[in-house]
DNA sequence: GTCGTGATAGCCT
DNA sequence: GGCTATCACGACG
């Protein structure tokens, strides 16, 4: 399957983000293989976005979102858990989508064990630390390039349906910014957080 | 089904 | 001492 390339990733960052719905997230985990069809995302750009890591006074946690396009920026929040965004833009612009839902495609049962107990399958995934703890993501994996042999993305041709928009999530506090219609995902997906 | 709340760590003022 | 791009669980009905 063709991984998606670096140029993919080096446009702006609203147009990244509805253009990875239907993409396949691939994570090798040991001898394991998951995938997870990406269903619900957001954008975050960079200044003056203040509901972005990117617009703080010193963005030093979101570095990776002011790199090459095409990697991995992973942080930690709320203590507990890890979100995995997608670098965009071109070097030295900041942006990156955070991806919030997937619909689990392969590697079920490693996923079950990475979420632990007995989840339903329809909570493995669907939500930004969720499906980091399915796919085993923590900070090792920030600043990773996604065309490395351990995360990618690739185009298995499943579009999505059709793509909804709206307000991103926990992100109150930004004002007029949090407001914009930055969230998208795939109507009627099980998958997709909310 | 909805709602409220606690957990937990790194960085902020 | 407060906040955070979250989640799971228990109470209620």
């Amino acid at each position: 399957m063709p991984r998606l390339p670096r140029s993919f990733f080096a446009r702006p960052t609203l147009q990244v983000a509805p253009d990875l719905l239907g993409k396949c997230l691939v994570r090798r985990l040991g001898d394991a293989r998951l995938v997870g069809r990406i269903v619900e995302v957001e954008a975050y750009l960079g200044h003056p976005d203040a509901a972005s890591h990117a617009s703080r006074k010193n963005p030093q946690r979101a570095k990776i979102m002011f790199g090459p396009p095409g990697h991995a920026y992973v942080y930690m929040i709320y203590g507990m858990y890890h979100c995995l965004n997608l670098v965009a833009e071109p070097d030295g612009v900041a942006g990156a989508v955070l991806v919030r839902g997937v619909e689990p495609l392969e590697g079920l049962d490693t996923m079950r064990g990475n979420r632990g107990k007995a989840m339903p399958d329809r909570n493995l995934t669907s939500g930004p630390g969720k499906l980091c703890q399915a796919f085993g993501i923590d900070m090792r994996l920030n600043g990773a390039n996604l065309r490395g042999r351990t995360l990618w993305v690739e185009d298995r041709g499943h579009g999505p349906a059709r793509i909804c928009t709206g307000p991103r999530i926990g992100v109150d506090y930004a004002g007029e910014w949090a407001r914009k219609p930055w969230r998208f995902w795939e109507e009627g997906n099980a998958f997709v957080s909310k």
